[in-house]
DNA sequence: CAGTATCCGACATGATACTG
DNA sequence: CAGTATCATGTCGGATACTG
């Protein structure tokens, strides 16, 4: 794999506020919820379970923010407000992309470690 | 790339759920500190900065629970304790890298669009 | 439909002090 | 050195009600 960032402190710390943006519990679903298509507010709502419209609104605009997703209203009755990834919205789908095969590939194992870990301790 | 994984609902929760807990603001520093080398606690809590004593000692337990970390004691006096990534944890070091790169190469753009979207909204 | 506003509790995290 | 224990605080996020 090309290694052309050097994990130095002062990297890191840039990195690791990115991930905080797309780590938190919703960026994630949001962004590939949206990999495949534009999508209105309320198609994302019931799209990704267990969300709530404070937290879609809130997770949204944080991502329109940061310039990987855009914001079009169509003023109409009802209002009509689509969401789509930009394109630096999709190039870092694909990173997330490898990380949640990774995710899904290890869940099982991890589930078993923490399984052990919790039967041996108490 | 290979996409074996649709992104149901299902499987994001999952995918969530893994990255909630490398998504956290420590874990990743961690995991990359111990990408090269075999760390002891002081080592790690110098190395990375701002963390805290409390805090250091909780991801280590989270990242040990798992199954990507492995803690050796060597009980000498004084105590010694050393980190080592497992095999598992080396396999999630590269996705991260992946991502960190990517977040290396974006943070200047995605700070021009807080920028912008900051000075037109009020 | 797509939000905004308000309230409130749960949890995450830092600071600090103490220990084998 | 490598923790643990306790306390204080601040943020996150859910529930609910209201609006253009």
């Amino acid at each position: 794999m090309t290694d052309p960032v050097p994990h130095r402190t002062e990297n890191c710390l840039k990195i690791s506020q990115v991930l905080s943006r797309i780590g938190d519990k919703w960026s994630v679903l949001i962004i590939m919820s949206l990999r495949s298509r534009t999508m209105r507010f309320s198609e994302l709502k019931r799209g990704i379970d267990g969300i709530s419209q404070r937290m879609l609104t809130l997770t949204l605009r944080n991502l329109e923010r940061d310039g990987l997703v855009t914001r079009t209203v169509t003023p109409s009755i009802p209002p009509r407000v689509d969401y789509e990834l930009t394109p630096m919205g999709h190039s870092l789908a694909e990173p997330v992309e490898a990380l949640g095969t990774w995710a899904f590939q290890h869940i099982d194992r991890i589930a078993g470690a923490q399984a052990r870990y919790d039967s041996e301790e108490l």
